[in-house]
RNA sequence: CAGGGUGUGGCGCAGUUGGUAGCGCGCAGCGUUCGGGACGCUGAGGUCGUGAGUUCAAGUCUCAUCACCCUGACCA
């Protein structure tokens, strides 16, 4: 990609609406613009974070057999009202909505209710089971109060994974396989070090759910963990009864700060049976079915990777998710021509800041970027037939022959 | 939703006791520059969030309202 071909400017000063240094940065950087407080758009260059790591999960659940579908953002009340939950009292963030003809609708915050009236319609016989599915959906929550930039907003892309099962030891056995995925996407979006599953509330269906929280000191939850980290709680369920039942006293554990990037429920017949979800067995007898939803707030996730890892020069983002892995930047006329020729070679991977620039603001928009490695190619590497690299994270340096720049552009 | 704060060119800000609205960055043109956010000259761009009111006169005072930010509450 060729930077002159974007409309898109980086800023010197970070717009005084934006506290959260992630925002502050992915504003400056051109990867987001704000429409309202909490609501966002993705310019190029943060779509393509966004569906970087769309992509890590969509793999990883693919590999397990989930199955991808969309659903629709419009809510029909109906399968709302079985629930309960169409009542504002019950659900206090909807954006509802009208028909021209006539009649409510919601804008979806979540699809517990839609997924499993869906289901109703395959979901006949015991051979129909295990089902899941899962999506990449825009939800809408009415926060009372939107903050630190895309990590709490009023829309934003969130993976919502439901899972449908005859009994809970079914259920059990793929609520662990997700457990392992959520792992594994953590670890390849480069959170792996940091993010840990919790003990969290589990609501009236279940003693507890789980969460996945990262620390981060901005994060809006507290979590508790003993030496090892093998127990880690929400500050939610602190208290007796659950020590007890972890095994654990409360002055072995050490707090602190961290944010929420997903969650697994098990919600047994909660709606399963207000809406009827239910299968025939082996005897004939009609049963209920046992089901599961499993969230990534994808668009937070970003928000929460720019936060941990930007550094006073700008974002820095982890490899898999960057949204081009070279930032190039070519001084001298047969350096740009060079420089041309790779970009057009390996668009995909090099963002070629072509602009008409000093150097000096190419590094600086480089950094503010993130993108994880600087290629330099100018009039006196060409002399010895080779480039710069700078690695973004450790600022660390090394000059490549054009021979080894290219077998490396090759592998990725 | 409670408490607090902020609204002035695209962005960041200044604006005194009420008296013709400024600065930096950015933008446009010309020239000199070109490995760490260059420089000179010229120029464009603002009903001061919105609406009422006080006054000869309001960015400035009063009231209302909207938006945005922070803390809290809320949060499958």
């Amino acid at each position: 990609m060729k930077l002159s071909q974007s409309f898109v400017k980086t800023l010197r000063d970070a717009p005084k609406d934006e506290t959260a240094k992630s925002a502050k940065y992915l504003v400056r950087a051109g990867y987001v613009h704000k429409e309202l407080a909490g609501v966002y758009d993705f310019l190029p260059l943060g779509l393509k974070t966004l569906r970087n790591i769309e992509n890590i999960i969509r793999e990883e659940l693919n590999r397990v057999g989930c199955n991808e579908l969309q659903m629709t953002a419009l809510q029909n009340p109906d399968s709302w009202q079985k629930t309960e939950r169409w009542n504002s009292d019950r659900m206090d963030i909807w954006f509802k909505t009208e028909l021209s003809a006539g009649g409510e609708l919601g804008l979806g915050p979540t699809h517990e209710e839609p997924g499993t009236a869906m289901m109703k319609d395959y979901i006949k016989s015991y051979k129909d089971l295990p089902a899941n599915f899962y999506q990449f959906q825009t939800k809408f929550r009415n926060e009372l109060r939107a903050k630190s930039g895309i990590m709490r907003t009023r829309e934003f892309l969130m993976k919502d994974l439901y899972s449908f099962n005859t009994n809970k030891e079914e259920h059990d056995k793929f609520y662990h396989l997700i457990e392992e995925v959520y792992k594994k996407i953590y670890s390849r979006v480069g959170l792996g070090d940091c993010t840990y599953q919790t003990f969290a509330s589990g609501g009236a269906f279940s003693k507890y759910s789980h969460e996945f929280q990262t620390v981060l000191p901005v994060g809006e939850d507290t979590i508790y963990y003993n030496a090892d980290k093998s127990i880690v709680l929400n500050e939610e369920v602190l208290n007796d009864e659950v020590l007890a039942d972890l095994g654990v006293k409360r002055e072995e554990l050490e707090s602190t700060k961290a944010a929420e990037v997903g969650n697994i429920f098990s919600l047994g017949y909660k709606f399963s049976k207000p809406l009827d979800l239910s299968y025939t067995d082996q005897d004939g007898k009609k049963q209920l079915v046992y089901m599961g939803s499993y969230g990534i707030g994808v668009s937070r996730v970003m928000g929460v990777i720019a936060e941990k890892f930007a550094d006073d020069k700008g974002l820095v983002w982890p490899e898999e998710i960057a949204p081009y892995r070279y930032y190039l930047v070519a001084i001298g006329e047969n350096a740009e021509k060079k420089a041309e020729e790779l970009e057009k070679q390996y668009s995909e991977l090099i963002l070629l800041d072509n602009r008409n620039m000093r150097p000096g603001e190419k590094f600086a928009d480089s950094e503010l970027m993130g993108i994880p490695y600087r290629l330099v190619i100018s009039d006196k590497t060409l002399e010895k037939n080779s480039a710069e690299l700078t690695a973004r994270k450790t600022g660390e340096q090394k000059l490549l022959t054009l021979d080894e720049l290219v077998a490396i552009l090759s592998k990725v």
